[in-house]
RNA sequence: GCGGACGUGGCGAAAUUGGCAGACGCGCCAGACUUAGGAUCUGGUGCCGAAAGGCGUGCGGGUUCAAGUCCCUCCGUCCGCACCA
């Protein structure tokens, strides 16, 4: 045997094996229990790889490698996520076609995944940018336009000018495009969106029994935001103003009302109001503002409409209406009543107006402040005397039987913009006809696969560089067999993600995107790693999705994901952000090259917490390096059991490493679970002589985290099956536990020595022991013992 | 501003959920073997103290026989939302 650790050969050595064997493909089996792992799959840039990425594969891959050890059938797939803007970019600046470089980077991606050992079944692996896969992206898309899902609409939209693309709501942080940190502007554009919102509450009550972190749930519902209240009309001269507003309890207290300076209304009636060039101005003024700069400051300001005063429908009052860009045109009605007395925006806003505030809650000091808690209704006729809760009720009942309101739930969330003014993407498989107008294609004539261009840039009008291929783009409709053009948006790349969990239960079928079979036997994905940086992205849309599928009968099950979890990001050993302009990224390559693939992924698992974020180090590194050579080489020290015995204590950290990595790594505990293989190391170095079965549960615990290691070793010991299929041991608790336990002796919560005992000694026992103490004699000699707490095999305190 | 998470040695971090704080690893110190390699092995390592002992989980208080863990005040870091009516 060779005496070095020889990683280079053994990971080469092995991945061969795997890979000609087909150790990790899967198929269906009705006689196991299937388990489907699922990570993120990657868009291939041309950077390759950084160790950030690997942290959720390898987490994954242990809970895998360990399930399917535990007899279940675990489909682990990998795919690319290969649409989108980089490639474009790139394109832009060299001319080289996104399809070949696309294709480049994928060869990379999959070259540096294979290094490091990862147990996916290759045969599945999909490529979203696939005209086999994009026919069923596409197919998806008509289905969405036939059930009324995807329509067209001219909207102000959010425009990154550095991207010159339209983004969604979600792909919009701050006001900055979410991609390239630009600030985003509004642009009246065309666009398909696609009627999320219709889901809305689905999104949300489904949540409740799915096994997602907290994080993720209450980061969705907060995007949904929904918020149950009224609409409610008042007079605007002859027309009809409506609100929305959570507080229709409070409407006698209302003061005034105010407009969203777009709001219809302000050029409808503009002939009629008094200071129209005041109007005019500040509508200017405020256009002109980024959302940025009109949510930054919350100073308020506004203009009133005079000419015309509004009529309080509870109480007839006749009231002032002002504009002013505290009021958001996309919520509600784009308009609101105000309560200044009960509403703290309204609140600054009628201070700085000098408009009168009427008090309709009891309670706080409305010359201080607005009181926005709950209490008893006064001033507020019928109303008087009750809470809250029966406020809004009675409010909204009256309203309804008086036809001047109703009940509404409103939402945060917007519609799904779904047009990108780009090439890289997948083809909207529509054409606009003159006669007919928006016309579906064939399903038959799918996949509408990409023309190929040579010209990809876009220009600031916000045309696809499709635009120009007008060969492609002038075709005939389907319907009336006239002039038509195609629709040269593409889809945003959160398309093909959308459902790519399904496509692998079954991924090179050409009827139909996956089996009923297939997603009958493999869905639900069981456990779903994944950035957070994707909540109110990937995560929502591709639930919404699913819940589209469902309903159409596509899909089986009503949700995608059994169970969500998230890591932490990794970063440079400078505590930045890795990056390529800070040139601090760490290439996977490097480590596995410096000290091999089992070296590095046992790494990512001990670096720290697996949620949190931890920070790059060599020096850690190399102590874990340390430690699988030590795995190695503890192999010269292996006897049959014919030669040696284990001792209890043998037994005992046996038992206790077992029991200690079967439940760390179900619960993603990866650092302690190391911990606890490191714990018996020692243990094992410390001995003469190892018997082989020693020898072997460290080979199986340690296989998810080191699989070449664990494999070679493991054939070393004469094994002709991959440790891959050897069975995951089983730990007893009883044989884990020590028959002498070490008690802690305090005096008044001090520890002042400890004491060896027979396991659940009788308490008496136990405290003639600690009595017995020399230290304790001495120190309770002047004081005396007033009283003994002894708690079963862990303490005994001495109150003196 | 609102909401959430967190704060433990020189460093990354553990702590069966109220019961010996600092497991495991890095680093450091000493020794061994080799002796020029960032190699390997053994022992040590929270702080102060010669020792007895004292002090220690962001600060201050509280509950308890016992608090990193529970409660209150404050400080700090990170994340999410951000005029959503």
């Amino acid at each position: 045997m060779e005496d070095r650790y020889n990683f280079k050969a053994i990971e080469k050595k092995w991945q061969k094996i795997w890979e000609d064997e087909k150790i990790y493909h899967v198929e269906i089996d009705d006689k196991k229990e299937k388990f489907y792992a699922l990570v993120e799959f990657p868009y291939p840039s041309g950077q390759g790889l950084h160790v950030g990425h690997p942290r959720s594969y390898t987490a994954l891959d242990v809970i895998s490698r360990k399930k399917r050890m535990q007899g279940y059938n675990v489909l682990y797939p990998m795919g690319f996520d290969a649409f989108g803007l980089p490639a474009e970019n790139y394109a832009i600046k060299t001319g080289i076609h996104p399809a070949i470089s696309t294709a480049e980077n994928i060869k990379n991606f999959t070259r540096q995944l294979k290094s490091l050992g990862f147990s996916f079944d290759w045969d599945r692996c999909i490529d979203t940018s696939s005209p086999e896969y994009y026919k069923w992206t596409q197919w998806m898309f008509l289905q969405l336009y036939k059930h009324g899902l995807a329509y067209k609409d001219k909207i102000a939209i959010n425009w990154c000018p550095s991207c010159k693309v339209g983004l969604a709501n979600e792909e919009v942080v701050n006001g900055h495009c979410e991609r390239c940190g630009a600030e985003v502007v509004h642009k009246n554009k065309e666009q398909w969106m696609i009627a999320i919102t219709k889901y809305a509450d689905r999104l949300i009550d489904d949540l409740e029994e799915l096994d997602f972190i907290d994080r993720v749930k209450t980061q969705q519902i907060n995007w949904i935001g929904r918020s149950d209240g009224a609409e409610l009309d008042f007079e605007f001269g002859d027309d009809k103003l409506t609100v929305f507003t959570t507080r229709p309890d409070t409407a006698f207290g209302v003061t005034y009302m105010v407009l969203a300076p777009e709001h219809q209304f302000v050029q409808k009636y503009m002939s009629r109001f008094e200071n129209q060039a005041e109007i005019k101005a500040y509508v200017e003024e405020t256009s002109k503002k980024s959302d940025l700069e009109r949510t930054a400051n919350d100073e308020k300001t506004g203009v009133e409409l005079k000419g015309i005063k509004a009529k309080n429908p509870y109480t007839g009052e006749m009231i002032p209406v002002f504009i002013s860009d505290y009021v958001l045109t996309g919520y509600g009605t784009g308009a609101i009543m105000a309560v200044p007395a009960h509403d703290s925006r309204d609140y600054a806003f009628a201070k700085l107006f000098n408009l009168p505030m009427i008090q309709v809650l009891e309670g706080g000091d409305i010359s201080k402040e607005a009181f926005e808690d709950d209490g008893l209704h006064i001033n507020s006729g019928f109303l008087n005397g009750l809470n809250k809760d029966e406020g809004m009720k009675k409010a909204i009942e009256y309203a309804v039987q008086n036809g001047f309101g109703r009940a509404k739930v409103n939402y945060k969330l917007r519609d799904w913009v779904f047009s990108r003014q780009r090439y890289w993407g997948e083809p909207i498989p529509m054409v606009y006809c003159e006669h007919c107008g928006w016309q579906p294609i064939d399903e038959k004539d799918l996949p509408l696969t990409l023309p190929n261009v040579q010209d990809f840039l876009p220009n600031d009008e916000g045309e696809s560089p499709l635009s120009k291929a007008t060969d492609w783009v002038n075709t005939t409709c389907p319907k009336c067999g006239g002039k038509a053009r195609r629709e040269t948006d593409v889809m945003p790349n959160w398309a093909g993600s959308s459902w790519y969990f399904l496509r692998y239960t079954d991924p090179k079928n050409d009827k139909e995107f996956a089996s009923k079979e297939a997603l009958k036997y493999w869905m639900n994905v069981d456990w779903y790693n994944g950035g957070m940086e994707h909540t109110t992205l990937h995560l929502l849309y591709s639930r919404f999705w699913h819940k589209f599928l469902y309903d159409c009968g596509y899909v089986p099950t009503k949700e995608p994901y059994n169970k969500r979890t998230s890591h932490g990001m990794i970063l440079a050993s400078n505590g930045e952000k890795m990056s390529k302009s800070r040139g601090n990224v760490v290439n996977p390559d490097e480590i596995v090259e410096n000290y091999g693939a089992d070296t590095f992924r046992l790494y990512e698992m001990f670096i720290g917490p697996f949620d949190q974020a931890a920070q790059w180090s060599e020096e850690s590194l190399m102590g874990v390096y340390r430690f699988v050579s030590k795995v190695y080489a503890l192999f010269k020290k292996v006897y049959r059991n014919e030669d040696v015995s284990m001792s209890a204590a043998d037994l005992r950290a046996m038992h206790k490493c077992i029991l200690d990595v079967t439940e760390r790594v179900d619960q993603m505990k990866f650092n302690t679970a190391v911990s606890s293989l490191m714990t018996y190391v020692n243990h094992l170095s410390s001995m003469e002589k190892i018997p082989v079965q020693m020898y072997e549960t460290l080979l199986k615990l340690l296989s998810p985290f080191t699989p070449h290691l664990s494999e070679e070793m493991w054939a070393r010991l004469g094994y002709s099956d991959s440790v891959v299929l050897a069975s995951w041991p089983i730990g007893d608790k009883k044989l884990a536990q020590d028959d002498v336990v070490t008690i802690a002796v305090q005096i008044n919560g001090k520890m002042r020595g400890t004491i060896e005992i027979e396991k659940d000694s009788d308490d008496e026992d136990v405290k003639k022991a600690a009595l017995a103490l020399e230290n304790v004699a001495r120190q309770t000699a002047e004081s005396g013992i007033k009283k003994i707490i002894v708690v079963k095999n862990r303490i005994v305190n001495i109150v003196a």
